[in-house]
DNA sequence: CGCGATTTGTGCACCTCTTCACAAGCGCCT
DNA sequence: AGGCGCTTGTGAAGAGGTGCACAAATCGCG
């Protein structure tokens, strides 16, 4: 019976990129990682890693190290990938196809379950072996499939209203793509991606960067080639 | 002579998400718009908003709010969206297709001006009006579209070849959406963005909240609307 | 011209997350 | 068995971000 671990969100945001590292490190037949070639692994510092580990418990062992295998179970039991999740994927345009025949998705235990689209000229497509249906069958396809997660990959002026069906079904849980903020009631999470707002980010450094070479002692910001170290 | 304004990473990775409720309100016409009315558009608390503008200058006016036009000018001057960048998509695979006709970067300045790919059968494929060229001409491209930024959709394995190619030809900036850890040299900046992760994530919640309603005396989820960053 | 309504900009306290540094624990070797 | 080297787990300090609350500033109007 695992008491409820009130892990800071910030570690949770971090397991699944170690899970992803243990994973790698385990298909080289390491049985055993230090906290050291477990954070380099995830490209983190090792003292953050392992707060994050005692956070679930301790799981290490003093001089050896971590358990590959157990860490693994103990981390995706945590997250609750323990069960295959049921995903809804709400716009079949650019993104969600491509986001319906991404296969890190099943690899990582989630189902894509159902695509839903509200332009009728896309119903009845097939998509990786799955039929698109329209959205206002969400309701059947919900209960059918058991969904527990929907992905909103529609044009930014239709989320709001895909969100709201989301939720009407009973989905707490919501990844966006679209380009705008969704309200939801409290208990539903939200998560959003946007694309163009990583380039955007990425702008201003090298923007940054830029004006900093044109600035004082133009050192270093233009060398490419001293490397880093494993 | 403008002083290097050291914006917090914070408030550079909500810049963008201000600016996309800018240009919404704008469009409806509003020539002014206060903290109040920006923050609520971008989905964050208005002191916030208020204190992420301060750092950038005071460019509003006590009493009125601020002016939309301006605001949009000054916030697309520090991201140094003021001239378009050029992208480089190298891996044009499910994910980099997706992304090549994508519509959200042309809209906000960013241009992708190659697609690149490492499998000779993908070569010459035209996508979006743009022809797909083998990555090994990246250094010739690099120079002829004066790239920017790249952008990495290949699978995991293929990835780190691909960030050091984009190094060696003076990229330094990099969106990596494959999921592994990329070592480049400093004053490169990689961002990532993994799919899965944050599906994750959401399991996470998910897995929480059954967990909670499960429980006696079910607690008052305090939930927030996280946003991705780092 | 002054007053009140409104809204910005910011000092301050709180909180979360990060990083360091080190004691405690474990296995191995002699 | 005992010592030694290695690694974990954690207390404490520091850095950074958040949100409140309020003074300062501006506009419109009588």
């Amino acid at each position: 019976m695992p008491a409820l671990p009130e892990l800071p969100e910030a570690t949770v945001a971090r397991l699944p990129e170690y899970l992803r590292a243990l994973h790698a490190i385990a298909e080289t037949g390491h049985e055993t990682v230090s906290s050291e070639g477990l954070a380099n692994a995830a490209g983190v510092n090792s003292a953050k890693l392992r707060k994050d580990l005692s956070h679930l418990g301790s799981y290490g062992t003093r001089g050896v190290g971590y358990d590959v295998a157990l860490l693994i179970e103990q981390i995706e039991s945590v997250l609750g990938l323990t069960q295959c999740r049921s995903v809804a994927l709400v716009g079949v345009g650019n993104l969600g196809h491509a986001l319906a025949g991404y296969d890190g998705f099943a690899s990582r235990g989630f189902r894509i379950a159902a695509l839903l689209d509200a332009d009728p000229s896309r119903v009845g497509e097939e998509i990786n072996g799955l039929v698109v249906r329209h959205v206002d069958e969400l309701p059947r396809v919900a209960v059918e499939e058991s969904i527990s997660i929907g992905v909103i990959a529609t044009p930014a002026p239709a989320a709001q209203a895909v969100a709201d069906q989301l939720v009407a079904v009973g989905v707490t849980s919501i990844l966006n793509f679209a380009p705008c903020v969704l309200s939801v009631p409290e208990g539903v999470d939200v998560r959003k991606v946007d694309l163009a707002i990583e380039l955007q980010i990425l702008s201003f450094h090298e923007h940054r960067k830029a004006s900093l070479t044109a600035l004082p002692g133009g050192l270093a910001a233009t060398d490419t080639q001293e490397a880093i170290g494993t």
